[in-house]
DNA sequence: CGGCTAACTAGCTAGCTGGTTAAATAAGGG
DNA sequence: CCCTTATTTAACCAGCTAGCTAGTTAGCCG
């Protein structure tokens, strides 16, 4: 069962962005809050605050409450659905040339067969 | 070995747009023309066009020539280097959560241990 | 040659993106 | 209650994107 279209849309997006891809690696290690994610960049708060909105509208991450603090949190289930849908491509690809052998195979036997 | 941050971030960009997603599932089946390609949507040739050269800048595809033709054709390398990207992060995911099981059975061990 | 088909380039527009600064909100802690 | 820290919202800007139409290039074929 296939996500839809327009959170692949929405998900292939946000991991166009070398930043959102550096916070999505950073988060796959554990939570973080937001001032902890924008430490290795020279990139404003409030521009880390919007990257990690775009990770949260397609569903990359999401965020708790702990005081005054939001700890950012991982959501595997999206990048599930990204890397599926690259798998299943691979896998219609390899099919492909599974069927070629497969051919090339059968006309092997033919020339045996009449060897 | 990972592929560069900026194919990969042209790659996600590419995959992010639903015509250029179905244009290469289309392409795992198969080598295809343009107009082949350009058949199934709703959209000038033009944009058909556009789209292809997006797909050929970040490397998903490659085309050649055959008469008028350009057929097009479906370039794994780059698909891989995406989907090894989000490979890796579910992986240093999996980690974590591993080492987490692995805590928990030491405590576990030191629990008996005391009994 | 002249025409047909395949595909591309040019030039335009509307809307989105990624970044900024300045100001606002939220919540703990003396 | 005020101060500090964490984070978001507002408002703005430059640059990119996806789409269009119109015109152009490339190459077959009669």
């Amino acid at each position: 069962m296939a996500i839809a279209a327009d959170q692949l849309d929405s998900t292939f997006a946000a991991l166009a962005d070398p930043t959102r891809r550096a916070i999505v690696a950073r988060l796959a290690r554990g939570d973080a809050t937001v001032n902890e994610l924008a430490a290795p960049f020279a990139m404003s708060l409030p521009g880390i605050s919007k990257h990690l909105k775009v990770l949260e509208r397609c569903g990359l991450i999401s965020r708790s409450r702990n005081a005054q603090f939001r700890p950012c949190h991982l959501e595997r289930v999206a990048l599930d659905g990204a890397a599926d849908w690259i798998e299943e491509s691979r896998r219609i690809w390899s099919e492909r040339f599974d069927k070629l052998d497969e051919h090339l195979r059968d006309i092997q036997q033919e020339g045996d067969d009449h060897d």
